[in-house]
RNA sequence: GGCGGAGUAGCUCAAUUGGCGAGAGCGCGCGGCCCAUAACCGCGAGGUUCAGGGUUCGAUUCCCUGCUCCGCCA
């Protein structure tokens, strides 16, 4: 399991570009694949750590349309983002790119071309639901209707939210289509190109057996292998993706997971292209001189265990296969709960970073990384993991050594050598690190090293120099300090520098982890380096950003809202989206401007019942008083609002 | 419905292939220190290891049943 490799490649698995990730998100893949970079640099291996956002696929395409952008709108703006949050945690990598990069697309188009040259790629026609309206194949989420197990007219087409059945878009009854409504859904014939994973599995099982996966990675790949080798469709009727490169498939593209999973591999391919080192990549992915590891959530490991190696070795090209997956589980909200940016629930990046410093974020996600079972966020874990670990043991213990070095030694500390007990100390704590990290875990690394600083404020304490003036005491204390520093550079590199630059420490490593610190003169007076994090304030700062944009009852009831009928409908000159109508309301009647008339006549529209808002402010449109606005629904259609059955004009809604 | 995972101190989690009185941190109680950010140190209380049964010299660990939670797949 050590890395006899000079070379490692941290691989973070690919955030998806239909929105911000969350805290979840967030450890399992960047932070992780962070951490280890930076601790493998520390040990003196070339590390290149590559990743980028998911940029294709049905959820980017359905999300963007409901936006009203392109799908390449949407997964630019997710793009920029992602990037601006990474540069704040400061996550360290050398290439975040994303799957629209053209080297992307030419890799994934030329290694599918090598699968199908070698025999790996099969395809065969079959029926499929398709939407006579858009003229579009109707994949996942893009169809809905009812279930046929549970009767929800509602079923999404790859699943029931009702029942939780898994769904095939053919096997929903009455089925309509997600974009325009149609209920003109017929099943046409189609072809499609698959993976022969099954033609693969003697090559999957040697790998997958040369690779002693752990736990739940193991668990995982084991039983995809053992039922799930069935050939896999890698092409989708889509427009928004990579063009299928096969012959006969122009028009569909390459399914998202079949290509975003190559993208560590173009990811390196460009970074390398970019510095002019045509052939380096080839350094990090062929031949045996480097070791791949792979951060992500447990729901991915299929995909890198066995989808990824499938592809790899259907190319037959003598590519590296993944060593080391670092998997997590899920970190879920307070109660259980999934985080979910429409229930609001949880925290996302950006608003982490509105709520505190990251260097509290990465301390606190680090400390609690759910290693082998779901894991709870809660505020009092929070609170444990920065106040009383973090900023009272931690912080606190650099500054009172470094601080009683400034005040009683004249900011220089004695040199003397390490007492040999703190020596031990330090060396078991290296040797804790190392074997988290060597068994891809990073919360008992970070463990590891918090119980250092337990070590280190129990010896102070007890050799009590400010009473004995035992300097070997404040010269082993200076290097508790330093070797603390150090080994949380991975966790907290933000915190680590403020101490290197206070012990003058230019070239931090694992090796000079355990060379003390004596005669050091310290450059600055020591300051507290970490204040506490007031988290009932905290909470309160939460729940306030959560009700941003939400409108409480109060607000609601001041809106009044009433049916009233249609009597009167015209167009006004000069205005192509405009009429003009005339709403009676029981007690009286009302002129209101409407943006309406490339949906409707005037004349289907007198007589009618519609929602309206009765007490707006009164506007002045192209010359014509509006008291009012009348209620329609939008999406690229339009609806008026109104009741389903008869009501006086006038009935309030509520 | 099938398969799998989990259920350990008030809280969050540990316990190599079954093996010395089930540990740690936080919290709590008492005491100490005074260098330090109301920080630090020591001692102590606190567990029928979900429940019941079985295998074994011995079970948190293995097997069966039930309960609860969670995934994956139909």
């Amino acid at each position: 399991m050590l890395p006899r490799a000079k070379r490692i490649l941290v691989c973070s698995a690919w955030p998806y570009g239909s929105g911000v990730p969350h805290l979840g998100n967030l450890i399992g893949c960047l932070l992780s694949g962070d951490a280890f970079t930076r601790f493998y640099r520390l040990a003196g291996y070339e590390v290149l750590h590559v990743s980028g956002t998911d940029a294709h696929g049905t959820k980017i395409e359905y999300e963007a349309h409901r936006q009203g952008l392109t799908p390449a709108e949407l997964a630019s703006r997710v793009h920029e983002e992602i990037v601006r949050i990474l540069r704040e945690f400061e996550v360290d990598i050398d290439n975040y790119t994303t799957t629209e990069s053209p080297i992307h697309k030419e890799m994934v188009t030329a290694l599918f071309r090598e699968m199908e040259a070698n025999g790996y790629i099969f395809s065969q026609e079959e029926e499929r639901a398709y939407c006579r309206s858009c003229g579009r194949f109707l994949a996942d989420r893009f169809i809905v209707g009812t279930c046929p197990k549970c009767g929800y007219p509602y079923a999404q087409g790859n699943q029931c939210d009702a029942c939780g059945a898994l769904l095939e878009p053919e096997m929903l009854i009455s089925p309509r289509c997600a974009f325009c409504g149609s209920t003109e859904v017929i099943r046409k014939p189609t072809r499609h190109w698959y993976l022969d994973l099954e033609k693969l599995r003697p090559k999957l099982l040697e790998y997958v057996r040369s690779r002693a996966f752990q736990g739940n990675v193991k668990l995982f790949t084991e039983r995809m292998i053992e039922e799930g080798l069935r050939p896999r469709a890698v092409t989708r009727d889509l427009l928004w993706g990579i063009p299928a490169p096969f012959h006969g498939a122009e028009g569909k593209v390459i399914y998202v997971w079949a290509e975003a999973v190559l993208g560590y591999l173009s990811a390196t391919v460009e970074y390398f292209r970019r510095r002019g080192e045509e052939e380096r990549w080839k350094d990090f992915w062929y031949g045996e001189d480097v070791w791949h590891i792979y951060t992500q959530g447990k729901d991915n490991i299929p995909f890198h265990t066995v989808i990824l190696p499938a592809l790899l070795l259907a190319t037959g090209r003598p590519f590296h296969l993944p060593d080391q997956i670092s998997a997590v589980e899920y970190l879920n909200w307070e109660g259980g709960e999934q985080f979910s940016k429409t229930r609001r629930v949880g925290v996302f990046a950006d608003e982490a970073l509105k709520l505190l410093p990251p260097v509290y974020w990465r301390f606190y996600l680090f400390y609690n990384r759910p290693e082998t079972k779901d894991v709870e966020f809660s505020w009092i874990e929070l609170d444990k993991a920065i106040n009383a670990v973090l900023v009272d043991n931690i912080a606190n213990f650099v500054h009172r050594v470094l601080s009683f070095v400034w005040n009683k030694y004249g900011g220089v500390v004695p040199e003397r050598p390490t007492a040999p007990a703190v020596l031990a100390e330090i060396k078991a704590a290296v040797d804790g690190v190392w074997a988290a990290i060597r068994a891809g875990q990073l919360a008992p690394a970070l463990r590891e090293v918090a119980k250092l600083a337990v070590f280190a404020n129990g010896f102070f304490q007890s050799r009590a120099p400010w009473a004995t003036g035992d300097e070997e005491a404040v010269a082993s204390a200076a290097h508790l300090v330093k070797a603390i520093a150090i080994l949380l550079d991975p966790f907290v590199p933000m915190f680590s520098r403020e101490i290197y630059g206070l012990l003058g420490i230019r070239e931090p490593s694992l090796a000079e982890v355990e060379v003390g610190c004596g005669g050091t003169r310290l450059s600055a007076q020591p300051r507290p380096l970490l204040a506490h994090v007031d988290i009932e304030d905290l909470k309160r700062r939460y729940a306030m950003m959560k009700e941003e944009g939400l409108v409480s009852l109060e607000e609601f009831q001041k809106i009044d809202l009433r049916v009233a009928r249609i009597v009167h409908a015209e167009e006004i000159p000069g205005a192509d989206k405009l009429l003009k109508l005339i709403l009676d309301l029981g007690d009286r009647q009302v002129q209101v401007v409407a943006g309406i008339r490339k949906h409707y006549n005037p004349e289907e529209l007198r007589g009618r019942l519609v929602a309206m808002v009765a007490n707006l402010k009164p506007a002045v449109i192209r010359g014509i008083r509006s008291e009012g606005m009348i209620l329609a629904a939008s999406d690229g259609t339009l609806a008026l609002i109104g009741p389903d059955r008869e009501v006086e004009p006038g009935a309030r809604i509520r």
